[in-house]
DNA sequence: CGGTTTATAATAGTGATACTATCATAACTT
DNA sequence: AAGTTATGATAGTATCACTATTATAAACCG
C-alpha cells in the first residue's frame, strides 16, 4: 500500500511572481498562509498578519504574490490539483467504471488520507479553508481576465476527471460537467452547512462520521442521476 | 392574471440600524447598493462610493447598516424573501404537486417576471448579484454569531419551501434539505459558470434562453432524484 | 577564492478603506 | 413654537494594500 508519495504539484507559474514550493520563506509564506486564513478568515487575513507570523516583512511575500488574492487562488490550485491526483491515484488500479466513480466521489470529502510528501501544506486546513471560503477565488469582478490567465485551469480539470467518470457509466449523460461542478460545490456546501447553517443541509454537523455521511449524500446523488439502470444500489 | 402586488417585504430588523425602507434616504441607499455592487463588485464597492453616487455622506449610510457587509447580507435577505414571496404565489392555485415544484424551480432562475411594486429595488440586478457573489454572504467567520442574530432565516425559510414541495412528491425522500440548498446554489452556479467559466457547466452561456436551459436542468435534477416512480418525464 | 548576482530584511511613505465623533442645520412632530 | 429626530459637513484615527529605497546576507560562478 502506498501511504506517501513525494511529487511537487504544478501550478501555474502566472500565479506567482516567484515559486514559492522552491525557497524556504515562499514555503513558510504557503504553510502559514493558510492557518492564518483559517484563524482570521480570508477577509481578516493581510500579508502584515502573515509577515509577522512567519518573522519576515510585507515588501518579502509580496515578491511572491502580487496580492492575497492571487495568493488565495494559488491555494485553491493546489488543492483542486491535489484532489486530482489523489483520484487518479486511487482509481489507477480500479476498472469497473461504478467503483472508480465510487471513489472520486469520496475523495471529494476526504481530506484526511495522506497521499503527498509536503511538509509545509496541511491538507487538512487546507481543505476546511476551501470548504468555507473557496467560493470566494473564482467570484469575483475579475474573473474573466484571471480565467483567461488560466487561473482556474486546475478546477476544470478537476471537473474534467468527474465529468469523464460519470460519461463511463452513462455515455449518454446530458449534464456531465454540471453534474461534476455540482458535486464539487455540494460536498463543499454540506459540509460547511452542517457545521454552520444546519438547517439547510440533512446532514448532522456534530455526526463523527461527517465525512462519510456527506459521502453517501454525493453517491446518492451521482448514481441516481447518472446510472442507467439503477443498478448501482444494491453492489457494496 | 396577477402583474404587481404591493406588498413591503419583511426584513430581519436586526440586519439595519434604521429601517431603509420607510425613508427617502433609505431607498436611494438599497436602490444604488445593488446598482454600485453590480457595476464595481462587493470587494470594491464601499460605503464612500455609494455616499457620493447618491449625494449624501459616509455618516448618513452608517446610520442605516453597521457596515456594508450586514448591508449586503441585507440585500440578500430581501432577495431570499422575494423568491420565496414569488413561489408562494405562483403555487398558490396550483394542486398537483409535480406542478407545484416545477413552477418553484422555475422561479429560482427566473428573475425577470415582475410581481412586486418595489420601484427603488432592481429585482433583475439584485438577482444578477446575489448569483455572481452572493455565497460571500454567508461565508465568513461570523456566521455562527450572524446566524444565533437570525441573519439566514430567510434563506432558511425559502429551502424549507422547497425541502416541503419535494416531500409532498416524495415523502420518504432522504435529503429534502440538502437537495433544496443544492437546488438554490447550482441555478446561481450553472447561470454564474455559463457567462464566465463554461467548462464548469453544460449550458451554453450565450443561449438567449439561459434560464430556460438552467430551469430544465434544475428540473432534471429534481425529478430524477425525487421521484419515486420517474413518471413526471411524461408530462408537460 | 573574490566578485557578482540574487534574495531578504528594514524602513518609510502614500493613498484608500473602514470606521467614529462632533456639530450644525433641516425636517418633521406635538 | 419648542423639541425631537434625520441628515449633512467636516475631521480624525487605525488599518490596509501596496511601492520604493537602501542595506545586508546568501548563493552562485569563473
Amino acid at each position: 500500500m502506498i501511504n506517501s508519495v513525494s511529487v511537487n504539484l504544478k501550478i501555474n507559474p502566472n500565479l506567482c511572481l516567484r515559486d514559492p514550493q522552491k525557497t524556504n520563506l515562499g514555503q513558510k509564506i504557503l504553510q502559514h498562509s493558510i492557518l492564518l486564513i483559517h484563524e482570521y478568515g480570508l477577509e481578516q487575513f493581510t500579508f502584515k498578519k502573515l509577515a509577522k507570523r512567519i518573522d519576515s516583512t510585507e515588501a518579502s511575500i509580496y515578491r511572491y504574490f502580487e496580492n492575497k488574492h492571487i495568493l488565495f487562488i494559488y491555494l485553491l490550485n493546489w488543492y483542486w490539483e491535489w484532489v486530482r491526483f489523489r483520484i487518479e491515484l486511487q482509481t489507477l488500479n480500479v476498472k469497473e467504471p461504478i467503483q472508480r466513480l465510487k471513489t472520486a466521489v469520496r475523495v471529494l470529502v476526504d481530506a484526511t488520507q495522506r497521499s503527498m510528501d509536503t511538509a509545509y501544506i496541511d491538507e487538512d486546513i487546507l481543505h476546511k479553508i476551501v470548504v468555507s471560503e473557496g467560493t470566494k477565488g473564482y467570484h469575483s469582478i475579475s474573473v474573466d481576465e484571471e480565467n483567461r490567465e488560466g487561473f482556474f485551469l486546475a478546477y476544470k480539470a478537476l471537473c474534467k476527471v468527474i465529468a469523464d467518470l460519470v460519461l463511463a457509466i452513462n455515455p449518454n449523460f446530458p449534464y456531465p460537467r454540471s453534474l461534476a461542478s455540482m458535486l464539487i460545490e455540494t460536498a463543499n456546501n454540506n459540509l460547511y452547512f452542517s457545521m454552520h447553517l444546519p438547517r439547510l443541509t440533512d446532514i448532522e454537523g456534530n455526526d463523527p462520521d461527517l465525512n462519510k455521511k456527506v459521502g453517501d449524500l454525493l453517491e446518492f446523488i451521482v448514481f441516481k442521476l447518472a446510472d442507467q439502470d439503477g443498478t448501482h444500489v444494491k453492489d457494496a
